[in-house]
DNA sequence: GCCGTTTTCGGCCCGACTGTTTTCAGTCG
């Protein structure tokens, strides 16, 4: 059983509880053990093992090991089973519902036997909420809005969309120009989460804030064309709806309440959470206008988020990682990863070309790429299989193959790899034959047909592939798309140290549908010393710039330039790809590709 | 249900906003 798993048990109980009616630190205990479950790296099955272990965790004591140990065997808990014979499994749907809570929910259970966002949603129709005591004609009308928003989406939205859009909003807001001193994304974009929620914006007015000042800062903003509704607007807080589904939160702060602020609005909740529980062991309190003294309330650090880490005893901690999954006490040890950016990138190494489905020349590209700055990049068009894309077969992977060498040689300043996207077959074999892989430069490997295979035999086959002599990245690990397809079902550490085993190097691809490997994924990667490629897939020169959110995946794995093989000069870099196999006939050495 | 350089009992992270209320409960992040 996984940990999520268990988490999510204990995390349903926990809601369940609430609604039930229960004081509140029993289901705060169950929400905190879920919280604890969901973010250690340990396998709480190993764990459990050794009763010590598992008590010796913040916020296990001997009855909440004992739950955890019954969950373990039985696959449920006997208290969730419980609560779900008096309500129904739906009721927590409700809960989903914009300013619904726990309460809420027992109230209308209690008075309507409402246990699904349907029955809610017929009562709102009806006008029978509006008397409720606590409840009004505003109230039931939130609730029809928070209902159609639900049925329509699950409400988050992916990275590149959520960029774009916050970029829109910035600009938006920087036309006040000198009557604010900054305007700050935060949130779950700043830590460059695979989707988003909402969007958060901090902004400093300039000079000595007055309420007046900020009011106007707040006009402006709210007439901000794409805003479909307010949600909210107070002193210094206001929250909307764009007409793209997306909700965005502004709060005005003082400047010298900035790091407290960010650090507060970056999240995650899980992070603050630990940090604040920090703050209160040390004898401060955190909240988003400063670190105080739980007494004096004297104000110890506010100004940026590095004098409050500092204070807190900690060194600077980067926003990809703040998801309490082992951060902190990494920082604590001084042993958080120096992270990769994107000026480490020296190559791009999945990209396709009109030969196959994509936009733009072999040479476009490459002159694309050498103006990034780029030293090498490997050419990958589809192979014959995948036929909805004009995948090449032998005879026009060996032409391909002499194309990029003559544009190559007439773009210059950029070395060309002869690569291509070989699709790994139902039964694990590639799609091209051993003589043609022998000519490509490098051999990236993928799979886009037959995804449902049950987990043993999909393993068996991408564990094939992996052994395959000619296989050096394997691109799109998990064949996920982002809100549209759940990955592959296979055991992700077998197919790891299969890699390991044989030099094979993952992807991690930026293409944020994809974003695959995920960060956990990456994470893993880099514990079983495997090491990883990023690249964008590019379809066209376009989408080089794609890298970025690749880079800030990476980030979320923990990962370093080292752990990165296209952070590499040249050299180094072919040196990091397995070796080819030797051809028959030839000495081992002929056909490694040198760095011309 | 957990936990203690304030505590073995009495708290559980904390502040803003809304909608209801007429001083506050519920929700949210």
């Amino acid at each position: 059983m996984e940990n999520r798993d268990i988490a999510r048990i204990l995390h349903e109980t926990a809601l369940l509880l609430e609604i039930d009616g229960a004081i509140i630190g029993r289901y705060r205990s169950y929400e905190k053990a879920a919280e604890l479950l969901s973010s250690i790296p340990e396998h709480v099955e190993e764990l459990a093992k050794d009763r010590a272990k598992l008590t010796s965790l913040p916020g296990i004591g001997e009855g909440m090991a004992g739950h955890i140990d019954e969950i373990l065997a039985t696959g449920d808990y006997s208290l969730r089973k419980k609560l779900l014979k008096k309500y129904p499994a739906t009721i927590l749907d409700i809960l989903s519902l914009q300013g619904i809570g726990p309460k809420k929910v027992a109230l209308l259970w209690k008075k309507f036997k409402a246990g699904s966002v349907e029955d809610v949603a017929k009562l709102a129709r009806e006008g029978k909420l509006r008397d409720i005591a606590g409840f009004g004609e505003k109230t039931e009308e939130n609730i029809l809005k928070a209902v159609e928003f639900f049925q329509r989406s699950s409400g988050r939205v992916r990275l590149d969309v959520a960029t774009n859009t916050a970029a829109e909003v910035a600009e938006y807001i920087r036309k006040l120009g000198g009557k604010i001193e900054s305007v700050t994304p935060a949130g779950s974009l700043r830590r460059g989460k695979e989707t988003i929620g909402d969007l958060d914006f901090l902004v400093i007015p300039a000079g000595r804030p007055t309420q007046k000042a900020i009011d106007a800062i707040f006009d402006h903003i709210l007439k901000f064309p794409p805003i479909q509704q307010v949600l909210a607007h107070g002193e210094n807080k206001i929250s909307f709806l764009l007409t793209n589904g997306m909700q965005v939160d502004v709060r005005a702060i003082a400047e010298e309440s900035h790091g407290a602020a960010l650090l507060y609005f970056t999240g995650s909740k899980e992070h603050n959470v630990a940090l604040r529980g920090r703050a209160n062991a040390m004898g401060y309190t955190l909240n988003e206008y400063a670190l105080s003294t739980l007494k004096g309330e004297r104000h110890v650090a506010s100004k940026t988020e590095a004098e409050i880490y500092a204070k807190l005893k900690l060194p600077y901690i980067e926003p990809e990682l703040r998801e309490n999954t082992g951060e902190i006490e990494a920082a604590e040890k001084g042993a958080l990863p120096k992270l990769i950016t994107l000026d480490d990138i020296r190559g791009d190494l999945q990209m396709h070309t009109t030969a196959s489905d994509g936009h733009n020349s072999i040479e476009e590209m490459a002159e694309a790429a050498r103006d990034l700055g780029y030293e090498y990049i490997a050419l990958t068009d589809h192979s014959k299989s995948v036929t909805v894309a004009n995948g090449l077969d032998e005879k026009r992977t060996l032409a391909q193959i002499k194309k990029i060498r003559e544009a190559e040689k007439r773009v210059g300043g950029i070395r060309l790899f002869a690569s291509s996207e070989v699709d790994i077959l139902k039964d694990g074999s590639l799609d091209l034959h051993d003589d043609v892989l022998a000519e490509l430069d490098i051999v990236l490997v993928s799979i886009h047909s037959y995804m449902n295979l049950e987990r043993a035999e999909m393993t068996d086959r991408i564990l094939a592939a992996i052994e395959n002599p000619y296989t050096q990245i394997l691109a799109h690990p998990t064949g996920r798309l982002i809100l549209k397809r759940e990955p592959y079902d296979y055991d992700i550490e077998k197919v790891l140290d299969a890699c390991r085993k044989h030099g094979v190097v993952v992807e991690c691809n930026a293409a944020p549908e994809r974003l695959d490997f995920r960060d956990a994924n990456l994470r893993l990667a880099k514990q079983r010393g495997v090491k990883v490629v990023i690249s964008t897939d590019a379809h066209s020169t376009a989408h080089f710039d794609l890298m970025k959110y690749g880079v800030q995946t990476a980030r979320r794995g923990w990962l370093e330039a080292h752990d990165v093989v296209n952070t590499f000069p040249l050299k180094k870099f072919l040196s990091a790809l397995r070796p080819k196999p030797a051809r028959s006939g030839e000495h081992s050495t002929a056909r490694k590709a040198t760095a011309r």
